[in-house]
DNA sequence: TATGAATGAGATTTCATTCAT
DNA sequence: CATGAATGAAATCTCATTCAT
């Protein structure tokens, strides 16, 4: 079957390569200046980095918030695909669930985390695929961490992902200072923390991923 | 005669009361804004929060570092307040750094770490006193708790500082979100960590006041 | 002999059927969207109204100027007609005239009268056919009238067309306002004024087309 | 009594006399370039007229409508004055119809019907009391000729106030054209038509300064 | 001294027009 | 030939900072 002319005569002309191209370009520049800048970044600057005129980021996304989602929603993606891969090949669970922590904190998880808590809004459905991929896989994650007794059991998968956001979120203007190797080493102690049993009665309750959902601005 | 006069012709007028007031107020309303609307606020919103005209507070303070300078003056002050009257109140050594972390949480200590990284800067010496006042007051707490093997050894009060800023950070547009909430769960499940045995080999080494006083833009 | 393939390798291509709708189609789309959002309206918004690609209107329409040319066009046509064929049909001279300019403000003559205003311009000689014809078919009318007495004899074709323009113009922005309502019955107030004797001098001569002719940018 | 501490303690410092002199240059600019480009006028342009920077323009003004606002308040005084100097001056009731008719045509208040359009909206109530004492002025002057027999009894204060806006619009784009000449005469033609006996039923019914008032955006 | 006003530099966004598929 | 994409120039509006009262 051709793959064109499949169903009736509806024009959905298959978008051309050039502007695919630039699309993917500008979503990786406005990644690389939102980590660097933080969401205030001007978008002129990510249309330099990207090598296009600043109209043509118009054209692909209307306004800056279209942008935004564009860039949440790869990193969410990318996010979700490590927690899946990482379930597939790590068999300690508690193991686990530390790799894709770390991960994601190289990810620069937390440095989009301005981004990705616009992204859990109720009112963005065309993130809804996304989002519900990357709860399932964090969720199963922390499950069989839990199940293993391995995990403190009054601690949810929101509170994993927060907390991976918090930690790993550079400080402003903290231009010299190498965030990651702190990240690292938080991330690291909260895990530990988070697989020895409970020391005490932790105020407020679990943070759910629908917590998150509801948070948005 | 006033205290002023002195010898003849030199000018070394004693603050007057309505500009210390006003010094006072513009301090005050530039932590809410800053709270509130993050490190980019508008000066002018500050001058209007304190019922002054914008160009006063540029009398006051030359520019906006300036007045970033003041309000985290103000925070460590009262941070280290805290931190000393808690050292004196509670005899639990683990129990005094957990509500030390916790009041400096509710002191939104997190939400104006953008400034507190600034006044870790070592081209601020003006800031040194308060600087050394709060390092002492955290450093005591800590060591305190690490001497009565209530604490990881491996952890420094840097790490405590920065974890703590960074959990209680609140997101950004978190509208309707109450990050006290998961700030204190999140803070707490971290100090719970703190307390037991060491698991794993934390990566980096520890954080020491001496590195978030290199961080600075 | 053929029109098209009389000699050899020259190309005279008979334009293609879907060309000339597609141009037909924009033509009508620019006249609603000039209508509706005024000259500025964007070219995109008309190319969206046609159905057709931007680009393609460019292929037609070389620049702005030449899309409002084919509106001026389209609109002295459809007027012409008018006046001929009523003038063919109402025997009474003065209600022949009237019978017109109501006609006309239906047409949204006024709307467009930014645009015909540049249809008299003396720099378009492509359009001197339409605007003779045109000019030819008011002057009869009125001609017709003011030989039976029943028009002030200081009053021209052009002013009647200027007037019947500017009555039937829209409000900007007069959203919810019925402007045909008011157009129609101030132009009868005018109308009712032309047959009456008159009162006073005018001030200014009158008006002719060639005037109107000379009025462009 | 001094003219500053009147009342209470609360502080409505008078506006500086630069600050009034600038603003009153805004508006004049502002008058000039709306006749000259209509309202979509780049506000630099209105600026760079006035000789002030364009951050000084958005200080009293804070958008492009509030002032428009301004424009529009300051045209209807002027013209209620008029018409209230006519209406003393002036013995012959159609006479001073007339005049005032003219002279607010010179006023350019048809270039401005686009901002006066606006000035009908009850969505302004500041503009309340200018809009009633040029309505106020402008029945007056109606009634006193509809009670002496010397117009048309099926006319409003509000179809003269709408034709008259009408008649003097200025042709878009029209560089050359003396629009003021046409003005004058066919609002004269109009004139005459309303002192003579109706001779037909006009159609819908008559305009009323509340119909106007109703139609704004 | 305190203040409202002024300002230029920069950010976002729109649009007519050109380019490449 | 038709089209979506690209683009620079311009318009609106904001804000840190300086000026004049």
């Amino acid at each position: 079957m051709g793959c064109a002319a499949g169903s009736a005569g509806r024009r959905v002309p298959r978008p051309r390569a050039d502007a695919l191209r630039n699309r993917e370009r500008i979503v990786t520049a406005a990644r690389e200046v939102y980590v660097e800048y933080g969401a205030e970044a001007p978008l002129d600057e990510i249309a330099r980095r990207a090598g296009i005129g600043n109209a043509t980021l118009y054209r692909h996304f209307p306004d800056r918030h279209a942008l935004v989602d564009a860039v949440v929603r790869s990193v969410m993606v990318r996010a979700a695909e490590q927690a899946e891969r990482i379930a597939d090949e790590e068999p300690d669970p508690f193991a686990a669930l530390c790799r894709f922590a770390h991960l994601a904190a190289d990810e620069r998880i937390g440095a989009l985390c301005a981004m990705l808590s616009c992204g859990f809004d109720r009112n963005r459905p065309d993130l809804d695929a996304e989002r519900r991929r990357l709860e399932g896989a964090v969720e199963g994650l922390t499950e069989r961490a839990r199940r293993a007794g391995r995990l403190r059991p009054d601690v949810e998968a929101g509170d994993l992902m927060l907390v991976l956001s918090q930690l790993s979120r550079p400080l402003p203007d903290s231009g010299s200072l190498d965030m990651g190797r702190f990240a690292h080493r938080h991330l690291q102690l909260f895990l530990d923390g988070l697989e020895a049993p409970a020391r005490s009665e932790l105020p407020g309750s679990a943070v759910t991923l629908e917590d998150l959902r509801r948070a948005a601005p």
